[in-house]
DNA sequence: TTGAAAGCGCTAACAC
DNA sequence: GTGTTAGCGCTTTCAA
């Protein structure tokens, strides 16, 4: 590797011009001499070391961003979204898959502030408590993403209307008539989760209807777990007709445990999910499904990152986004796509 | 943030003896300082900046890895399986969507190596050579995944076998008594996608059937252009009954367009598709696909690239990783999951 | 318009 | 067993 001494010596200049032609700034060079370095430069294949750039400014121009799970097609799309606008703002983005587990996603949090990461993403496997506590002593900018803490904590969040999306699905499988409306929900202790579930749970009652507790099943976010789970609650309870899962993910499995029993969608049965992620056009039938927006989550997500970056722990902000739904097959609509 | 020699002076050593019990050595000190260092660590809450470090050794523990489309599930799976392999080995993964653009792909490995990478990880968008050039001149340990190059080329590169994948899937439409199967191929300058193609070719010519062309359709790697492209092949030819589609991602789409023309999949329409991703199994009806050893293949490239780094352009090999066929129900078995 | 020099936080070779 | 010191490659202030 050429450093930028080798490149000076070449020029016939001093380290400093160099610098101060690698940067445009911040002092002016002549023409002359800067056609000098740029040549040099050229000749050498010279690339800045942005590593000893990062100790002398410290800033690294880096963000680290752990999800519980790369590979869920959700959080695939939530990472691409804030890879492109990292991207787009000149930052490099670090990752880490926690892989739901809470030791490791404590683990990246450290060897992220440790790389000197200028902002943290994070968006937790469990709860968030934990890593909370240890971002705190940090003092490393960051916001929660897709999990709402605590609102007297001076934490910036950004997450979905989980609640309303919820509330919106349930509304509309009352509006088909369903009476006997069940709810896969995920995992009790991730805020999104609880927030549909809670949805779910508002609009039986306004409707009148009772948001029995067998009404409820859970399942971790994933296809398979999801068809487990409505399976067996199909083979519980047989006088459901109607469905509000709680992601798309688990609505994928859902279909297919439905569907097994013989039952047909959506004549027989009725499913509306939540997410929207560009699958759930393609299920058989399509999936009806409350629309959340994943690309502006990431947008927003790394605005008040940058926002808090600039302003060291001034202002934090709370950002709800809205969600609406989209309406494919599966709810017993007749219009598709 | 606090530094090392707050440590040291705090502990009341210097700071040459902080580092040596930060890391383990490379000297011994004795029990009794060694107490006081980590008392001291504990009371500042010091944590060792490693850009500083990584300047010092000349090593970052960093990999970058570049994928053409993150969101892919096939990527997406991949990317998870590399991350894991990364962190089991103490380094953190740098990442970059190249979004299909041969360009934002050079911009991401001149940033990567700026950033003093250990190594890195491509998945080309496009065709490889401009980056394979880049690389080159760079002197980076680096291995070029699920894309072949030269053989002439000195070049790490390991892939799945994806000719005799291509090969395998249609003979089993064959085996099924299929004799007009078309195939649905990607990008032609995507190597993957030509080999799998070659492979359709090869068993139909050995089959005695022609591989005309009127057979072959391609379209970009999604459900939607895999949709699109089968419902204007089904409208324009008739005759075919089976299908050869060289992702799973298309195939989504395309069980949804043969679908739409009233088929019954597989009574009246086979298909076999390429991939194996988790989503296979709950399309309906669950693919019948070849699987591609998509761990083994991140495993695989890790420990390529981790071995060139060691061997700096020692030993370059090419791996090619079996596939077989995993039979579900599109191509017309009987036996489900 | 340019050069010299200090120093970012760390490691490790050289002293003792 | 421990202290001192010379850099790693860069930016930027201080001098000229």
């Amino acid at each position: 590797m050429t450093t930028r001494d080798e490149v000076a010596q070449l020029a016939g200049v001093s380290a400093s011009v160099v610098s101060y032609v690698v940067n445009n700034g911040p002092r002016k060079v002549s023409p002359s001499t800067k056609q000098k370095v740029l040549e040099a430069i050229e000749k050498l294949n010279y690339r800045p070391n942005s590593i000893a750039r990062a100790l002398r400014v410290k800033k690294t121009l880096a963000l680290g961003l752990i999800v519980p799970d790369s590979s869920n097609p959700f959080f695939a799309a939530l990472v691409q979204s804030i890879e492109d606008i990292a991207y787009e703002n000149g930052y490099t983005l670090l990752i880490g898959n926690a892989s739901n587990d809470q030791e490791r996603e404590i683990d990246y949090i450290r060897a992220f502030s440790e790389r000197q990461v200028d902002g943290l993403l994070l968006v937790s496997s469990v709860s968030t408590t934990r890593s909370l506590e240890q971002l705190q002593k940090l003092d490393l900018p960051f916001v929660i993403v897709d999990r709402l803490v605590d609102d007297k904590l001076s934490v910036s969040t950004v997450v979905a209307d989980n609640e309303t999306g919820g509330y919106l699905a349930t509304e509309h499988l009352l509006w088909h008539g369903h009476k006997n409306i069940a709810c896969l929900a995920g995992p009790s202790d991730l805020t999104p989760s609880a927030d549909r579930y809670r949805g779910w749970q508002k609009a039986m009652e306004k409707a009148g209807l009772e948001a029995s507790p067998n009404l409820l099943i859970r399942s971790e976010f994933s296809s398979l777990q999801g068809y487990f789970a409505v399976k067996k609650l199909l083979e519980t309870n047989g006088s459901i007709t109607a469905l509000f899962v709680s992601t798309d993910s688990q609505a994928i499995g859902a279909l297919r445990a439905v569907i097994e029993t013989g039952l047909d969608i959506p004549r027989d049965f009725a499913i509306v999910s939540f997410d929207n992620i560009s699958q759930a056009a393609f299920t058989c039938p399509p999936l009806s499904t409350i629309n959340q927006p994943i690309e502006q989550m990431g947008k927003v997500s790394i605005e008040m990152l940058l926002e808090s970056m600039q302003n060291p722990k001034a202002n934090f902000s709370k950002q709800v986004l809205p969600v609406e739904l989209s309406i494919r097959r599966s709810c017993g609509c007749k219009y598709a796509i």
